[in-house]
Formats: C-alpha cells, sequence, structure tokens
DNA sequence: CGTGTCATGTAATCAGTTACATGATTCA
DNA sequence: TGAATCATGTAACTGATTACATGACACG
C-alpha cells in the first residue's frame, strides 16, 4: 500500500479509530457522518477491508448471529493507526472539479429560458433540502454527540456544507432574477 | 453513444460548436474558459473525439503546416448539435461529493493543532489565488468577449465560482479562528 | 545546450460504479 | 405476498490518470 493509495482506505481506518465495525456499519456510517463530503459503495468497502487486513493494519473476527448473517468485525491495529497519522499530516490534495450543470448553463445560449430556469429551480430545491439535512444533522450531533472530544472537528466539516450550500443558494437565486420573466 | 456516456464528450461538442479547433486547441480551451469547474487530459480528448468523428458527430480535417506538427481540425456536424441540445435538456446530475480536506480535518483530533493550522492556511492560500484567477478571467471577459452572446452564460459559471471560493474563505478564517492560538 | 511550446497519440494502471448473487427475517 | 433490512461479497464494465513516445522549432 503506497502513499498515494485510494483515500477511502483512510475513512476506513478512521472510522475503525473510533469504534470496531463491520463493513456494513462502516456504509452507514458514512453515510451519517461524512456523507455530505464523501461516499463510498460497497464494491469499494468490502475489497479494502480484505486488502487493509493483508497489509496489517486491521483484524478482523467473525461475529455469530442467530436468524440473520455473520458479521465480521474489524478491529484498528496500532499499525494502522500509524499510518493514518501519517496521512493526516500530509497536505490534502484538491478534487478535480467536475459541475455537469455548470457545463450546462456554459452553453446556456443553445437551450430555451424555460430549460434553463428548470435547470436552476431544480437545483434550488435540492439545495433546500440539503439545508434542511444539513440542519438536523446539527441537531443530532449537539444532542448525541455533546460530550465526544471529536465534536469540534464534525462541526466544522458540517459548517463547511453549509457556508458553500448557502452560498449555492444565493448563487442560484441570483441567477434566477437575472433570467426571471425572460421568454424564448 | 448512449445517453449516459461521460459528459466530457459534450464539452468537446459544445466548444466545436464555438469554434472549429484541435484537440490540442481543446485542451487549451477547456483550461481557459471552463477549467474552474470541469478539466480534461490529453487521454481523454483525443480518444473521444475519434469515437465523436465515427459516430457521426464531428467531421475532421488536416492541416498541414510547416516547421510544427500538422494540426487535426475538428469540425462539429449537425448532428452532433443535435446531441449537445438533447443533452442540454437532460436535467444535470450531481457529482459525487469527495472533499479530502474534510476528510482529514473530521479526524482532526489525531492530529496536533499545527497540523490543523497548516492544512487551513494552505487552502486559505489556494483560495485567495482562486480568487485573483476569478478576477483575471472576469475582466478578460469583460474586454475581450464584450459583444459575446455568450457572455452572460460564461458569467454565470464565473460568478458560481466566485461565489463558492468566498464562502470557502469565509469559512476558513471562522475556522482558523476558531483554533486560533491553541496548542498541542 | 537545455527548456518550453506545438502537436498527436498509445498503453498501462488505477479507481469507481453497477449489477448480480445469496438468504433469512420482519413488517405492512 | 412483496418489500425492506441485515450482511457479505464478486464480476464486469466504465472512466480517469499517468507515463511514455516522437520530433521540430524558438528562446535565452
Amino acid at each position: 500500500m503506497a502513499t498515494r493509495s485510494p483515500q477511502g482506505r483512510y475513512l476506513l481506518l478512521g472510522l475503525l479509530d473510533l469504534e470496531d465495525q463491520s463493513g456494513y456499519d462502516l456504509k452507514q456510517a458514512i453515510e451519517q457522518s461524512v456523507g455530505h463530503f464523501w461516499r463510498e459503495g460497497y464494491g469499494q468497502i468490502y475489497p479494502a477491508l480484505e486488502q487493509l487486513e493483508q497489509a496489517g493494519l486491521v483484524e478482523s473476527h467473525v461475529e455469530r448471529q442467530s436468524g440473520r448473517p455473520d458479521r465480521k468485525v474489524y478491529t484498528l491495529l496500532e499499525m494502522g493507526r500509524e499510518w493514518l497519522r501519517e496521512w493526516l499530516k500530509e497536505p490534502a490534495r484538491d478534487q478535480v472539479p467536475r459541475n455537469e450543470l455548470l457545463l450546462k448553463l456554459f452553453f446556456g445560449r443553445l437551450m430555451s429560458k424555460a430549460t434553463l430556469r428548470a435547470h436552476l429551480t431544480s437545483k434550488r430545491d435540492r439545495l433546500l433540502e440539503e439545508l434542511r439535512v444539513y440542519r438536523a444533522l446539527h441537531a443530532r450531533l449537539d444532542h448525541e454527540s455533546a460530550r465526544r472530544k471529536e465534536l469540534p472537528y464534525w462541526l466544522l466539516t458540517l459548517r463547511y456544507g453549509e457556508h458553500i450550500t448557502k452560498a449555492e443558494l444565493a448563487w442560484c437565486n441570483e441567477a434566477l432574477k437575472q433570467f426571471d420573466g425572460e421568454i424564448t
């Protein structure tokens, strides 16, 4: 496992540092904690866990369950914790930007004003929904994780999302105002 | 070419609609026009152009040059323009979010305050630089493209970048203030 | 004389998504 | 009876990045 290996692995290490859990649990945990800025599917998680185990960064044991499938629960090993710490020190690279909406709007001259507005209002709706999710998350964090030492960091990433979403919303409304009423 | 084929193809069609050009030109054009929200490398562009030609959406002719390599210049065909228009009507999907900086900050408890601040200040510096680029782009557009019909759409995407970057900057400063002075 | 620009492309690798497969239990 | 949840995984496909290869000219 080279230093430049996929960042998703470190996410798994980081979550396992908080709590022992299975691949299935990890998927859930990802959605609920970092889901607004990072996503992983099972197709990434399960093979990654196996590789991490082979590399000696985590270990696993099978928990037998009655009535439902057995769980394979992973534990972070000291070596894994060290890899995680090392990774945290390295500078973060910006993701390659890829914004499909902007790509379409860039060629906005080729579409009708109605389509243009539809793109923008649909985006605005999704943004409003996102804001609601953030508020719920915020409330849940304040309530359930009030005394966790990690809380300030979790709030930091949450506030990022709120800042960005509000900015997108402002842009959206500004754009809609600009094309408001224009026909053709 | 199915409807869900890579969006980068449509970018090529869109740029070819503005002007006939070569793969090399397209790379340059991408960087200078949509570079802040979309990137493509030669490894994508050249094969894509060939596929577009085979699909009958563009055509090419070779321009001989003395002293420098020949250019293969592509032209958008009517069918390509139609594909482009159809694509523009379809709703844009949000990209999968992947923010490496936030991923690290989420596990901020495992790093020193110095590292945390280093991550944030480095991000802030990059954001300030981005803002400068936007200002330059803004000026160039106002000056060089003043009478282009596409200008309002180009400005729309530019303002998006400005909004977002400013929001990120505000978040960054807020975060730095929060961890200011904290040692350990 | 080395670096950068112009110009086109291929091949190898790596990453990511989607679909598929299994199978018991719970809930409406 | 059918859908959702729990739980693990594989295989196929698609997409993206990186490195490599070529070669002339211009600039300092």
